[in-house]
DNA sequence: TTCTTGTCACCTAGGTGTTAATAT
DNA sequence: ATATTAACACCTAGGTGACAAGAA
């Protein structure tokens, strides 16, 4: 999903936020290597604000500008993968997909969904978690996880999309929106190259306003 | 769910089984209690063949009839619960459903679904298996664990159904076979209790030919 | 003007018995 | 005659962005 995240991360990614709580488009998931094999691990994901700033998209311009400063945090939630814990060996025979993490705006959200601002940045962060099996385990907690966090998944949470770029590349992509394609579907790893090469042409008009 | 395998029970349940692998209807489901909260425990599920014959289906008397010695049993397996090795607590947290086991009369079979032979009956049991924390706990294998039979779940594997009123009841309670409805699905409740009365005045023809 | 909310048509994904064709 | 198989229409369940209405 690399490639996609990129292609995402070059047009400003916007996430949608929704009351009852959306999926991510496209979901984080990684391939691991390097784990103990019979050891369990617990994997979870958080959000960490990018800046402390509130956004606001001008449509004249195509472009978001600083809007102020950031609305008060929500309560900092995590989201557990649901396989957790499980052994090194099951984590990495596949790609683990977070795909049932969902955002929300809703402050008082008891779904235990991820609670972000609207029109804020946010980072995702990734983490294994070490199940140290000794008596004493809380002496080594911190070195027991190792974090990663990928700049490419970085995203705008919005309540609608902003960047009509963003809206086309979701249809293009996300296979739950194919009824709002208009071309072909059919050999679409073409249709999704085509775009590639379109866009990374044009960043240019992609930076954010950082004052 | 009981009153419902009960009903089943009383006509002669029929469970599908197809080369891709078919769900059982009604779902196999528990609700635990007396569970150590904070000890593992693995869930599981195999079937045992109820006898060692052949069953074929009489049209003209709608009954069962032994149609000769049981065929080869196929590998025994089991079904491990996915949500396996979990917490007392989180087990007895709400009802355990085992709605993702499938039943197939595939010997070759790579999926890990139960084989059956069709036209046998089975008796489906369910374990709870204690998973010990000691070094040498091989050597309590044979107390950490606990099976429970319920004689309402047996049923015939079948390829199509034999028993029209099986066919009727399956259509009147599996939200997936709604489309073959004929009367209002409105206040189903009533219907099913209707069901019932009926058919337990109907039990003399239910029994199995024993040789 | 900008942002949020709820409803909707349109999808994906997959669980039903029916049916017709085939196999035994 | 009885048993099995594959394709099918019709469901459940839930993930999409569009849109209109409302809120700030």
């Amino acid at each position: 999903m690399r490639s996609l995240w990129e292609e995402f991360n070059r047009l400003g990614t916007e996430m949608i936020v929704t009351k009852a709580g959306r999926r991510m488009f496209p979901t984080f998931q990684v391939k691991l290597s390097g784990l103990d094999p019979l050891a369990d691990y617990v994997l979870l994901m958080d959000f960490m604000p990018l800046d402390d700033k509130r956004y606001r998209y001008a449509f004249h311009s195509s472009s978001w500008l600083v809007a102020g400063r950031a609305d008060p945090a929500a309560p900092g939630r995590v989201h557990f993968h649901p396989d957790s814990p499980a052994k090194g060996a099951q984590w990495m025979r596949q790609i683990v997909s977070f795909d049932k993490l969902k955002l929300t705006n809703n402050l008082l959200d008891d779904n235990g969904h991820i609670i972000l601002n609207s029109m804020h940045r946010y980072q995702p962060r990734f983490h294994v978690v070490f199940v140290d099996p000794r008596q004493d385990s809380e002496r080594f907690a911190h070195e027991n996880f190792k974090s990663f966090t990928f700049t490419e998944t970085q995203f705008m949470a919005v309540t609608a999309y902003q960047n009509h770029r963003i809206t086309q590349l979701k249809i293009a992509s996300n296979p739950f929106a194919k009824g709002f394609r208009d071309c072909e579907p059919e050999d679409w790893a073409a249709g999704f190259h085509a775009l590639n090469v379109y866009t990374t042409s044009m960043t240019p008009a992609l930076g954010y306003e950082q004052q």
